[in-house]
DNA sequence: CTGTTAGCGCTTTCAG
DNA sequence: CTGAAAGCGCTAACAG
């Protein structure tokens, strides 16, 4: 029902309904507007038989083009593979559901060129705003859109060079909590594994805050290292089994701490692969990141509120494109330590998985 | 550089543009859509210029106001939170960009009220096509859309009362290739555990083909059983849990069979919960969907060609919004076995993980 | 309460 | 080779 018409397969337009109805453009505007009240019930029940009637639906793009806002706002994300991506990606969606836009995802696929073309895509759809979860060099797209009086919002991670609004996990209070953990647990020697740094802020500051942690502690009492791992060289993994058995040669009680999911995962599987399934009695693994596969390897994490941090980018993001003029703004949400048995320095028994 | 002009706000239009170069706004349409040839060198230089000078990007949606196409595809996702979705994903984008559409994604989050929303949203800015990967329910805004005459293929699953262009898995022959395996192995009892699935068309034909192999073997050689497992319900654990130890009380060597990678985890989850962190010595699990988890966990699977099933959708929708007219096709991709340590019915081996 | 009239930024005849 | 003008679907004054 209501399209027993000529299925015409162009859709109808404001002009059809208004000829449908016996009106006049301007009064289904309104009526689409919500402008309700300044409509005569008689003639909103023709208009509302006309849409129905040839299924009418209005058209956004000529809205847009219009009003001279379309409600699009723009998030690209670096890597929709890293869960983490996701999950403040949900965050997002909803908020921008809650605040009536439309979120146009993009994904950079950790491709410098493809966050480039991404950004001028949205640019030429007029974007009114954009959430970037940025691979993190300094980009002169993104500055021409800031420039070009497009609000953008940084997650996780700040970009060399451009001043805005970002909100992210408390990364250097997250790494404290961490290592405090570890050190608590009766580790002395803690090997921070990260990927190359220097290009992405949370990184940098999450091996700073391990540095300075440790070095808070005295180092007669900890020792502390950090291993760069490049994902697609093995070559560095070598280092960390030369460090694991130096320590426990020495009879040191050493854990390994990987700065985000991917690293751990990577990490996991080489232990797996050297010191065979059994691999977690040998070697203590603890991430930041809590993955779905966190769980069943028992590894303890430190979850980040990914959630909170989307809705509150597009938070931001909305002020801005509200209109309000207000310095950058920077949100560090703090993240929640999730115990598992993978930190426990006893051998985990079978029965007892997690302790306190 | 290039724009030390007055940061307007406003961004430059075509007109600025015409000005600017001192001349007509033909001209200038002319150049941005490659109608080289048609200009003289010099008009073509100033064009450059000009649109240097004012940092000028043409407006997409006024474009496609008035060209009748805006490049715009949709792309619903049902779950972005199952791997298989984003990897579906990078193919679909790749694609999109070979062909010049920019993918418009939408998450459905698994429900169909978000579902149906982003349909209508999707019509809203008038998109040339759509990819669906739905709920699966019957749902009026789909049909409404070809109707409209809007392309829209499916991917893994089909729709009730839908006839379009669907690809995906080809299923029945994964489910052989996997019980073939795990009888080869040894196996002699084969539990199958699936989520609700009356209305996902891929959970269908995956339970139909494993209850038609185990049929074709004999019964005499291999019993097999299914299993519906709600993920948001524990209850159904227990009859697993009833399953397996009956089994093993006979002596009967049981493997359980998962029928996608989020009812694997969750079954692995409840196994380690139940038997340890051994549990893989106590029972044997594969699955359909090779998750990064799968490699750690040394999980057997059938890996799903999801970056080519993403590509061909594309090619299809592509097809058909370039006009071309033919029935609804069907395109179903062979899975990969990947064989890993848990369907070896030895136990593993700390050194061996993954024979053949 | 309702309709007429101008555009939004762009493409596309149709004449120079 | 180049430009003027009409119009895509919609909204927003501005009259009635």
């Amino acid at each position: 029902m209501a399209r027993d018409n000529f299925s015409n397969d162009r859709r109808a337009t404001i002009t059809d309904v208004a000829r449908e109805a016996g009106t006049g453009k301007t009064s289904i505007s309104r009526y689409l507007n919500g402008e309700t009240g300044v409509l005569s019930t008689e003639l909103r029940e023709r208009i509302e038989e006309a849409i129905a009637k040839l299924d009418y639906r209005p058209n956004q793009m000529a809205r847009g083009l219009k009003r001279g806002r379309n409600r699009l706002v723009g998030m690209l994300v670096a890597d929709l593979t890293n869960p983490y991506s996701v999950e403040v990606l949900q965050g997002v969606e909803a908020a921008c559901h809650a605040y009536g836009y439309m979120p146009l995802i993009c994904h950079a696929a950790n491709e410098l060129d493809l966050e480039r073309r991404y950004l001028q895509l949205l640019t030429t759809y007029r974007v009114e705003g954009v959430i970037v979860n940025a691979l993190g060099v300094k980009e002169d797209t993104l500055e021409s859109l800031t420039r070009g009086g497009v609000p953008v919002v940084l997650v996780d991670r700040a970009v060399e060079g451009l001043v805005t609004d970002m909100v992210g996990l408390d990364n250097t209070e997250a790494v404290r909590m961490a290592v405090r953990h570890l050190v608590s647990q009766g580790f002395d020697e803690l090997l921070f594994v990260v990927q190359p740094y220097a290009q992405v802020s949370s990184r940098r500051v999450r091996e700073a805050a391990f540095r300075d942690t440790i070095g808070a502690l005295g180092v007669s009492t900890v020792s502390g290292a950090t291993i760069v791992l490049d994902l697609d060289n093995d070559e560095t993994l070598a280092e960390i089994d030369a460090r694991v058995d130096a320590a426990q040669r020495q009879n040191r009680r050493i854990a390994l701490f990987a700065a985000n999911a991917p690293v751990a995962l990577r990490v996991a599987l080489h232990l797996k692969d050297r010191h065979g399934v059994d691999w977690q009695r040998r070697v203590a693994l603890m991430s930041i990141d809590d993955s779905e596969w966190a769980e069943l390897a028992g590894m303890t994490t430190v979850r980040q509120p990914t959630y909170t941090i989307g809705e509150r980018a597009v938070e931001f993001l909305h002020e801005r494109i509200e209109g309000a003029v207000l310095a950058a703004r920077e949100c560090l949400l703090p993240g929640e330590l999730v115990v598992r048995a993978s930190t426990s320095i006893t051998v985990p028994s079978p029965t007892n998985h997690g302790g306190t």
